[in-house]
RNA sequence: GGGCGUGUAGCUCAGCCCGGAUAGAGCGUCGGACUUCUAAUCCGACGGUCGUGGGUUCAAAUCCCAUCACGCCCGCCA
């Protein structure tokens, strides 16, 4: 209702400047204050006093009394305070509230006719996803949520770079070394079996003899030419090594859950013919400069002062030429793309929008969400080469178990007689554990550098997973307790007139407001934000709103109230990829 | 040196793009509330030169300029 009335507020608000001959580009819509019982305000009269000669308050006065109300089903009346004019919401608002809210679709948005693929994680086939890596696909899956709820079609990709120079050390160190030389893996499962080979090949690289360290790296190139080469063989030794590790890392991602619909091979886009296409294509514009026997392009009307190299003075091709044909894929087959990855790829990402420009695309097509570093307290960094840093399994596995201390300590002093299973016991522990961890890092500005501490990850305290998932299972606690079901048509909502009540009812009023906010902006932090203010409302209607034992009509309106609260509560934590508990 | 990002309460963060009503939360500290639909909750108190200095504006945490600190990047690596 919050966009409806939003558009009311614009489309009458915008008549009554015209009606007094006021501009009307600018119409000064923002949030009221709290204290403010109004849905939306207007700073509009500052601006205009000046034009109009005279205080703002005295034009915001002409605005209240030009505004038609009854052109509007979702404003009751206009009033200016000072120099805001603040509009209240009717009736129709809260009624029609409570009526969307009864969907358990509520939050999703119109069809938008879009196709968006996002790609995100991306991370190198190497080894075992750590605590830096993670943030990837915590932000990336929850954004692709958030744009599949804003209405658009998104397919989620995993680009796996599989023709690099570590995929040939790695391929030849597994074929090289024996089990019995490496060390045990740390967990049973093939990304950790595999990595010791990896390992250990990048060992040999750096502190073995000369001879076989020449051997080697005389077996790497072989490995790389015949990558460049197309040659099928070579194609099927390095895959074998790429498949098996992300199979694992796929398994790890999945525990988050982040699953992808396309896992899009480096390897693809040489195959097929579209880097070297690319290349020519390059060659030929006005950019195109060929220096030191390499082909590079000039970036300076990009403000890039560092030329990019995008075909080496071998003839072959670099990471970024591959990913110029990946992206023109995409553009091919998608109407926008979204890509998520760390800060250090910062120049990259505008080296690869000029030359998509060069190569005629419309790179506002493209998003390039950035996410900072995760950095260990020791200033330490997390490396899978140099086997440093935090397994993201070992961070899950230790949330779960904190999180199953928690449910059982709590077991005993619980008020409610409700036999919790072993199950449900296994169940929260997991829900609050992998919740909490996801929403430590969905809720921060992904730009912000993150310092990983234990305690701090594994806080179940406000502001943190558990205590919007409670909300949850309060609302679920009282559906249960009620048993019974409102019906809609004949429920009096006039009936929640309390304080509380008409706030939380704001609060699930906006709440595609916020979903149409987070997805223009890839903000999805936003929707994290919001889950906490709406679960203040949530718990002050809670304590002040007594719902099984209330009269008959105030419990059916409220019992409404909850359904679209559980439901909006529900939706935001499902875009935020945390699990929403019906009891814990 | 150049580019990008960050700097808000003792700590962790919202708010900044798009200027507007007394700068908001949580943690911690102190003090309160469970015979109640689950106290993983709630209420109250304490806590702020919004890095610093200028500028624009009726109005600046928000925009502009300068500056400091920290992080990342500046490879014919990925």
């Amino acid at each position: 209702m919050f966009l409806a009335m939003r558009g009311e507020v614009e489309a009458e608000l915008e008549r009554s400047l015209g009606a007094l001959d006021f501009p009307t580009d600018d119409l000064g819509i923002e949030q009221p204050p709290d204290d403010v019982d109004a849905v939306l305000a207007s700073s509009v009269a500052f601006r205009l006093a000046s034009k109009a000669g005279t205080a703002p308050p005295n034009v915001a006065g002409d605005i209240v009394d030009c505004f038609d109300t009854a052109r509007c089903e979702f404003i009751d009346h206009v009033a200016s305070q000072g120099p805001y004019v603040n509009f209240f919401p009717s009736e129709a608002y809260f009624t029609g509230t409570v009526e969307a809210g009864q969907d358990g679709e509520y939050g999703r948005l119109p069809n938008q006719e879009t196709s968006v693929v996002i790609e995100h994680t991306s991370a190198n086939p190497t080894g075992p996803v750590h605590v830096g890596r993670a943030r990837n696909p915590i932000v990336g899956d929850a954004l692709a949520n958030l744009l599949s709820y804003a209405g658009y079609d998104v397919d989620r990709h995993y680009y796996v770079n599989d023709a690099g120079r570590q995929m040939a050390v790695f391929t030849w160190a597994y074929e090289t070394f024996d089990e019995e030389d490496l060390p045990k893996p740390e967990r049973d499962r093939v990304e950790y079996d595999l990595v010791r080979y990896y390992r250990k090949g990048n060992t040999v690289l750096e502190e073995g003899d000369q001879e076989t360290v020449a051997t080697a790296e005389d077996e790497i190139q072989e490995i790389m030419q015949g990558l460049e080469a197309g040659n099928e063989e070579t194609y099927e030794r390095v895959g074998e090594v790429v498949d098996t590790v992300l199979g694992g890392m796929q398994d790890c991602l999945e525990r988050l859950p982040a699953e992808f619909d396309e896992f899009v091979k480096e390897t693809r886009f040489i195959r097929d013919g579209s880097t070297d296409e690319i290349a020519e294509t390059l060659k030929e514009t006005e950019y195109a400069v060929y220096e030191e026997d390499a082909w590079q392009l000039e970036l300076t009307d990009w403000d890039i002062e560092k030329n990019f190299v995008f075909l080496r003075s071998d003839g072959t091709s670099l990471y970024t030429t591959r990913d110029l044909a990946h992206h023109e894929w995409k553009f091919n087959n998608y109407d926008e793309a979204v890509t998520v990855l760390g800060e250090g790829h910062g120049l990259q990402s505008q080296q690869l929008r000029a030359a998509l420009e060069i190569l005629g695309n419309d790179t506002e097509l493209l998003d390039q969400v950035l996410y900072g570093w995760v950095n260990l307290p020791d200033g330490e960094s997390m490396s899978t080469r140099e086997g440093t840093g935090i397994m993201l399994d070992d961070l899950l596995d230790e949330a779960i178990a904190r999180a199953r201390e928690e449910v059982e300590d709590r077991m005993d002093d619980r008020i409610r007689n409700d036999d919790l299973t072993d199950e449900d016991v296994d169940r929260i522990a997991r829900q609050l554990g992998i919740g909490a961890v996801r929403y430590d890092i969905v809720a921060k500005q992904p730009t912000k550098a993150i310092t990983f501490e234990w305690e701090r990850a594994l806080d179940f305290e406000a502001q943190s997973a558990p205590y919007i998932q409670y909300v949850h299972a309060r609302a679920c606690g009282i559906l249960s307790e009620a048993n019974e079901v409102p019906d809609i048509s004949s429920v009096e909502i006039s009936l929640l007139d309390s304080e509380s009540e008409r706030t939380l009812l704001r609060e699930i009023a906006r709440f595609p407001a916020v979903v149409e906010e987070g997805a223009a902006e890839r903000t999805p932090h936003i929707v994290a934000t919001y889950t906490r203010e709406f679960a203040e409302a949530f718990n002050a209607f809670y304590r002040e709103c007594p719902v099984v034992d209330a009269s008959e009509d105030v419990r059916m309106a409220r019992l409404a109230l909850v359904v679209a609260a559980r439901n909006t509560i529900a939706n935001a934590l499902e875009i935020l990829g945390v699990e929403a508990p019906e009891s814990m």
